[in-house]
RNA sequence: GGGGGGAUACCGAAGCGGCCAAACGGGACAGACUGUAAAUCUGUUGGAUUUAUCCUUCGCAGGUUCGAAUCCUGCUCCCCCCA
């Protein structure tokens, strides 16, 4: 059952170069073919910057073709130039056998691994560690000219900048390329996806492909997702947004789409949702409307938290988003809170004592480092900015005590509107 | 080497014997407003406290004085001009 999955991609502006641009839509409604897109083992795990081609993979997938998803174990090792303006440092073998496991366990829960469309997961390290240099030079290396390799984008403007480009990160091309070739001989892949700084990579593969296998293969790029300033999408002050609940937790995830700004939302509802054309049409009509509802970024962050960390971390992120912005605390237990609260510094206080005599909400805040001294803390309660559990406190001499426990054994303490600390008891 | 100017709180900057914990501006922090935005408005901005008071702070160390950020002596550092 195949869908008519270019013509959608190009209502969503996800289609940015393509080889036979005229023909491919037929071409792909023809019959099922293998499609493939690379991810490099830059760390171990995937990020924001990864979702574009993954959910390329996950769109051609349910439109009924079937996806090959590589892992670039070998070409890490070398480092790919395209879009890069200075040579990259190598990884370790270590490091690198650690992140191309990292990556594979997630490309494997993002694809669907039954059905007729079934995906595969591969490591290019498995063929290209088997070429000896002699091989490599005479089969791949004699098929391609350094005139065409020195005109590709991603080389020319490195022998342009002053840096240069060493011979190791200048061969990565064929290595890509070479991929595949053995993708076609192997799986009978037929397309190669990729970003737009990834044309140079795929049509090297594609002009290799048709004198080593005499084949015609296919390639698209998507366009970059960048933001409307320019500036890159999925990168923060305080650093990258992983797809890993481990280094970004879904409650950052969330809170990152939600933030999105309104000239970019519209971009991101179609590159990266699943969102019907109807739905994304009327959530532009209710931004322009009604842009306090936020309901395109609410969409937004709710469609790919719920892709990437499942509905059980989307209600956790919807419920911490709840409680951080406000919503009183109540009925939760310490794992939750733990949960919620895990990116806020903590600190702690003797059980007993607080049960005995209870803990000035004075003292409370300087323990917690929220008030530097306790003339701050004064302050800022008669300031209305001082809430225990979300409710607010303007009692300068409250004394906390056991009913003011949000779970068995930890209460919130908050000043102004984000400032949150976790005091529990030991 | 000679002459002149300066060092004040998070930053800039006023104060030049008591009314100085120190004007004003920026920043920061709260509050209101708002769309988890921006702008705006209000309050706070050395420490402790029973909010009245005490303690520490105006480059460093001494001194004069009932009283010093302010006057005197020495020291350290910075800037400018002349050689």
């Amino acid at each position: 059952m195949l869908q008519d999955i270019f013509s959608d991609l190009q209502w969503r502006g996800l289609v940015y170069q393509t080889t036979n641009p005229e023909s491919i839509g037929a071409w792909l409604r023809e019959r099922s073919r293998v499609i493939y897109a690379g991810f490099d083992p830059t760390s171990s795990s995937l990020h924001v910057g990864n979702l574009m081609p993954l959910l390329m993979l996950r769109r051609f997938q349910r439109a009924g073709h079937r996806p090959l998803a590589l892992v670039g174990g070998a070409t890490g090792m070398i480092g790919d130039p395209s879009g890069k303006n200075a040579e990259r440092n190598l990884l370790s073998a270590d490091q690198l056998r650690a992140n191309v496991a990292g990556i594979e366990l997630q490309l494997r829960q993002y694809l669907e691994f039954s059905g007729s469309a079934s995906a595969r997961v591969v490591n290019n390290f498995d063929w290209i560690s088997q070429f000896s240099v002699i091989d490599f030079l005479r089969d791949v290396g004699k098929h391609v000219t350094v005139n065409v390799m020195m005109a590709k984008d991603s080389v020319k403007n490195r022998l342009e900048n002053e840096a240069g480009i060493s011979y190791t990160e200048f061969s990565y091309m064929l290595l890509q390329a070479y991929d595949f070739v053995h993708l076609n001989r192997q799986f009978e892949c037929e397309m190669q996806l990729g970003g737009s700084d990834q044309w140079g990579n795929i049509t090297a593969g594609i002009d290799l492909a048709r004198r080593l296998n005499g084949s015609h293969l296919q390639g698209m790029t998507c366009p970059l997702l960048t933001k409307a300033d320019g500036s890159k999408m999925g990168k923060t002050e305080t650093g990258t947004i992983w797809l890993c609940p481990q280094r970004t937790s879904p409650y950052q995830f969330y809170q990152y789409w939600f933030n999105t700004d309104d000239a970019d939302v519209g971009k991101c509802l179609r590159f990266l949702t699943e969102l019907s054309h109807d739905e994304i049409e009327a959530l532009d009509r209710a931004r322009e409307s009604v842009p306090q509802e936020r309901q395109s970024q609410r969409r937004l962050a709710e469609s790919l938290t719920g892709f990437i960390h499942g509905p059980a971390g989307l209600a956790k992120a919807q419920q911490a988003a709840g409680i951080l912005f406000g919503q009183e605390i109540a009925d939760l237990n310490d794992d939750d809170l733990q949960q919620i609260f895990a990116d806020v510094p903590s600190c702690t206080t003797p059980r007993n004592v607080f049960f005995e005599s209870g803990l000035s909400l004075v003292d409370a805040l300087v323990l917690s480092n929220l008030a530097k001294s306790k003339n701050e803390a004064r302050r800022s309660i008669s300031d209305g900015g001082v809430y225990v559990n979300n409710r607010r406190m303007d009692a300068v001499d409250l004394v906390l005590g056991r009913e003011h426990l949000a779970s068995e054994s930890m209460l919130v303490l908050r000043k102004g509107k984000k400032n949150y600390a976790l005091l529990r008891l030991i």
